[in-house]
This record gives C-alpha cells, structure tokens and sequence, in this order.
DNA sequence: CGTCAGTTTGACTGGAATCAAAACCTGTGG
DNA sequence: CCACAGGTTTTGATTCCAGTCAAACTGACG
C-alpha cells in the first residue's frame, strides 16, 4: 500500500513520512508512546493529494472513508447557514488531521477546505482503525479530540464575547501556539489567509477585518503581508487578544 | 465505594443507577456495547452532589480527579472574558457527562456551573480509567467526546453568522434534540434557564434576547415561561432556527 | 407587605454591516 | 517589458442591528 523508506526524502514536505512525522511530533506533546506505537504511526498508509485554494476536500452530506493528514498549506473546517453565509469553526497546520474523528463518526456535518494551495494525506480508516488496536494510540488519538473541543470552545467565547480587534489578535495568537512559537517576542510565521477568510473565520464582515488589522499595525503588534504574519510585541498582543494558552494543552498533562 | 443494589430506586432519579442508565442510553444511541461492557458503565461508582443555582462545580485551573455525571437539572460549561463578560460555551442536560475528557486532560480551562438547582454524579478519574480498558467503551466514550466538538462546532457558526432571533431558536432547537423529542409537531420540555442565561449561550445582551423571544412567541414557533419551554410548531421552529440535527449524531452509525 | 430576582419597556448610542468605488497586487501572456 | 485581468486590500458614506442605560413591572417567597 505504501512505499516508503525511512531515508532521506524524510526532509522532504511533500512525502508522506515527513507529514506523519509532524503528526506524531503533535500527539508526543501530549501523550506518551512506545516505540511500536510511534512506528505504528509512522507507518499508516494513505494517498497524497494536492488541493488548490478554496477548494473544499471532505463534502458535508458524504460519507467519509479516509481522515486526512495536513501535510502542507492551512486548511478549514467550515459550515454554511441556510441564507449562505459562511464561517470558519476551525483551522488546521501542517501535522493536524482535521477529521480524524470521522473513523467514529463518518457522516460528515462541516466541509473541509484548503485556504491556501495545500497537500493532504488521506489515510484509510481501516488502517487507523488497525492503528487503535494499540490502546495507547486510542488514547492519544481521543486526547487530541478532546483539545479540539476546548479550542472550539475558546472560539465561542472569542466570537461570542470579544470585540473584532480582540478576536482577530486571538486567531492569530492561537496559530501561532500551535505552530510551536512564541518563545521569542518578536517572529514571523507562516498564516497563509485572506483578510475575507479572516472575516468567515471570526464572524465579522471583511471591511471590519481590514480596520481592524490596520488597527493591530498601527499600535505595533502584528501585521500580515502576502501569507506571513510578523509578530512584532508577542506579549502585548497576547494581551490584546485575552490570550490564554492553557486551553491548547500543549504541555504534557499524562 | 458504592452500595447499589439493583432494584426498585432505579426508579429514583435521586439515585446514582438511575443517572447511570440515563447515561447508558445516550452511549447506546450512537454505539454498540456489549452487555458485560454495559454493567461495567451501570456499575460506575460516584459520589452524589447537590449544586444549587449559579453555583461551579468545576473550577478552571483546578486540577480534575473525577468526572461530573449531571443527574438532574440544567448546566454549562463556560468561560470569562479579561473584563469579565461570560459566555455559555455548551450546555448539558440530565445524562450528560460535561468533562468526561477530563480523565485525559485534567487541567481544567472551563468552568462547568449549575444553571437550574442541579445534581451531579462525581466518577473518579480511576473508575473510569478501569472502564476504558474494555475498547469498546474507550471508543463510546470518544465517540461521544467527537459530538461535543461538533455540537461546538455549530455554536461557533449561530453565533458567528445567525441573527438573534435564529440563534436563540437554533439553541432551543438543540436541547430538545438533544432530549429526545421533536416527534410530534408541539410538546413542552424542561429548560430551567433564564434570559440572562440564553444572553450567555447566544452571544447577545439580555435586552436583546428579551425582544427576540417575544418574536418567538408572536409568531406562534416557542414560549418559555418558568423552568419549561412550550413548543407550538417544531417544523416552523426548526425551520426559523436553520436547525439540521445531523450534526448532533444521533442516529447510530457504527 | 417588603424584598428580590427576573422580565419588560423606552430612549438613546455605538459598533459593525453594507454598499460602492478606487487603489493595489501578482501572475500571465502578448 | 508592458498591459491586462483577477482577486485583494483600502477608503468613504451610510444604515441598522444589537448594546447600553435606566426605570417600571411582575411574581414568588419569607
């Protein structure tokens, strides 16, 4: 199913064994496994795909039959109201998988899609299912879970309670934890997003996206060019954005 | 720990099994357990707690050693703005398990706090573990936690992109799913939850969720009055809610 | 009968949406 | 190397939904 040998196209992003291991990278930040288990992960099998901008990659209203690996680009999982309004309830990196629930739960209620040209690995459920046989992976996998639901919950709050300036600073707070930085106060990163795609993902309206981030310039903490973020006071724009990195539950808790 | 017989106070909703069963049935909606797997949850010892209105229960950055079964009465999870604004981040109802994740990460980031005069069922963390080494309730248990994050999901799309009136509908719509009903076309269910409350859960000011319910209640779709929701037209509210229950994954599909 | 929590009403304000158009990129092909 | 086309970003003017403030009302309860 899978030809991959563990040599030096491991450097290389757009091969699989460099994706997985990012994947697994993620999951020992939170969880423990043995060796068989790491390599358990390290070898799951799937298909690369190429996926350009905007173009959605799991369908609501379908049947899912593979989870899919981010291994390049930003991704999103979005819904639709009836009048056609769109919103982003998550974004995913290089070394989430989005729908790796979807091996339980395989009606699919939200779209996937690429906000950038990215790459993605679709891996079978039958191979992930072979994979939980290990229940530390089982475990590890539901850890995961359940971080996605604390962060969809921090993003009711930031969309429910916070003003724009302060829910834009939040998103690109949070993306920048999970991408492994912030020991630094001053860094650039890669946020490959329009100002459009910012609005859908923080329930504003694209001109306010705009004001704000001009606003988020002016007083000197972050600014966007083309699809890089420039962190310019890390601590002060997380305390622009009441941000409070606990919910990510990067540090080892078991 | 537990002296539990199996006999007529099943009947009893103050008392622990009946809770538990209530919980067994949501499980056994979405999955399939087998009967040793079923005592195994039926036999979950805890200690009972009365939490009386507006009290937590679950105090964010506290450290978790059991999990919380709500027995009776409304609750919810919620967080806190810098200054001090409060958002309604889920909500749950008899036979809910609020922070069964909580067993993997027990670093808590949310508050659960008792809407209505509630009783909780605390499990320890340890009871729960023993139970998880059946795969198949690893699995329910995961299964379950997945919904949470889709159910998260579409709070962060009601409030990111539906007006007042629809989301307020879109909640209300939600818990009686969620309870079971929508069978008939108008039936009365609990909702022990009050204007402020709903202004919490939704995103709005109290004022504000005053008007719309007096909307909601002109055109004939629901009425609260006291602890209990009166529904007049489930098609029509669904309808005015852009409510699609698929999300909630209650037909069973694995 | 006073108290208190919750609901209702009205007048006013403000933040963000909307509409419309101009300016700016960035890649493409002639 | 320039012109063109597309999608983005920016700006300004205007509108409206929902927030805020303040006060009156209701009803349960001691």
């Amino acid at each position: 199913m899978d030809d991959r040998p563990q040599t030096a196209e491991t450097r290389d992003p757009a091969h699989p064994s460099s994706a997985l291991r990012l994947f697994l990278e993620k999951l020992l930040r939170r969880s423990n496994l043995s060796l068989e288990a790491q390599s358990a992960i390290l070898n799951l099998p799937g298909d690369v795909a190429q996926i350009h901008r905007n173009q959605d990659f799991v369908i609501a209203g379908t049947k899912n039959t593979h989870a899919s690996l981010v291994m390049a680009g930003l991704t999103a999982r979005c819904g639709q109201t009836r009048d056609g309004q769109r919103q982003i309830t998550a974004l995913h990196i290089a070394g989430d998988m989005p729908d790796l629930h979807s091996m339980l739960l395989p009606n699919v209620t939200f779209w996937l899609q690429a906000l950038s040209t990215a790459t993605i690995l679709r891996v079978p459920h039958a191979a992930l299912q072979q994979a939980v046989g290990h229940p530390e992976i089982a475990q590890a996998f539901w850890r995961d879970g359940a971080v996605d639901t604390t962060i969809a919950s921090e993003w009711v709050m930031n969309i429910g309670r916070r003003n724009a300036k302060t829910r834009i600073a939040h998103m690109v707070c949070e993306v920048a934890a999970r991408s492994g930085l912030g020991s630094a106060n001053a860094f650039d990163f890669s946020l490959p997003i329009t100002q459009n795609q910012i609005a859908d993902a923080t329930g504003l309206s694209p001109v306010h996206v705009n004001r704000s981030l001009q606003d988020l310039k002016r007083t000197g903490l972050v600014f966007l060019s083309g699809a890089t973020a420039h962190v310019l006071d890390w601590t002060g724009l997380q305390s622009a954005a009441d941000f409070h990195p606990a919910y990510l539950h990067i540090a080892k808790s078991a």
